[in-house]
DNA sequence: CTCAGTGCAAAGGATTTGCATGCCG
DNA sequence: CGGCATGCAAATCCTTTGCACTGAG
């Protein structure tokens, strides 16, 4: 998925504003950062790949960001916070989440899948009271580096 | 789902005794309850209706029985921890996660749609130097209750 | 008698909040 | 100016761990 920077920031500024919020140099090293990870993050990742961002401001930016639709969270296999910007801005994708060291990856399925798995779904979204916004497929297994790694204990 | 709840105890004291475990009154209260509550379960839910236990003993024996096989976790739209039984117990389904108030409710597929899904993720098992294991499909929403209420802000 | 399981209390780690200050519009 | 955003530190919340004790085989 390549996506054009520039134009991420554009949209990304214009939602905020839209908001009534600023697009300030803390949220917009945030979103170059997520830009540049490529993949789900944790908020140690964003913290350690940027040491001169303050934990609790990454936190309630985070947060803001999810608010305006810019970001959104990802659940792996623990229960640490993971985001990544909305599909919007890089695409529509799954995720390969790694029930051993907790990595989250980024993949797409061929589009005739994809269209499969949307008719499952719609299949789902009859009947019920539930309102139905989202979805996630997502695929646990071992991650490349935890493969092959020896059969633990 | 119907669940002969003798059988589902006969299941789980055989894989715990092949693990060298015990099947304890302790964990027996824990698959009685994740039975009566029939959808994942956070461990404030476990608590709350069983005042009785001790919260150490519940997360240790609910990582112990995560370990064998019995329970597994399942991620809502927050960071804690819930669990269900192994589908090998209360049968495969998927999870409607409400992305307002959290709670994680179970639903079945038609036949047809889960087939569709099925050939979807093989087509996914191929490429990669990823090992699958499983996968989970959820619909994110706002469930009953909390599509009722008026718009939050 | 031995080892797994339990209770209770304390520790740990991640996330959230309070408050004073700085900055953009 | 007025309000949103930031830093820093302290508070919270959930989860995990240490240790002594109990119980089943």
């Amino acid at each position: 998925m390549a996506v054009d920077r520039a134009q991420a920031h554009a949209v990304v500024g214009e939602r905020l504003r839209a908001a009534g919020q600023l697009y300030t140099s803390g949220r917009r090293e945030l979103v170059e950062l997520l830009l540049d990870i490529g993949r789900p993050a944790t908020m140690a990742d964003v913290l350690g790949q940027r040491p001169s961002l303050v934990q609790s401001s990454v936190y309630r930016n985070m947060a803001d960001l999810e608010r305006t639709g810019i970001v959104r969270r990802v659940a792996g296999s623990d229960e640490l916070i993971r985001v990544e910007l909305a599909e919007e801005i890089i695409g529509h994708h799954h995720h390969l989440v790694c029930t051993q060291c907790g990595t989250v990856d980024d993949f797409t399925v061929p589009e005739a899948a994809e269209r499969a798995l949307r008719d499952a779904l719609q299949a789902i979204a009859r009947e019920g009271s539930f309102v139905p916004e989202d979805h996630r497929l997502d695929v646990l297994g071992r991650c490349t580096p935890c493969s092959r790694e020896r059969t633990i204990k």
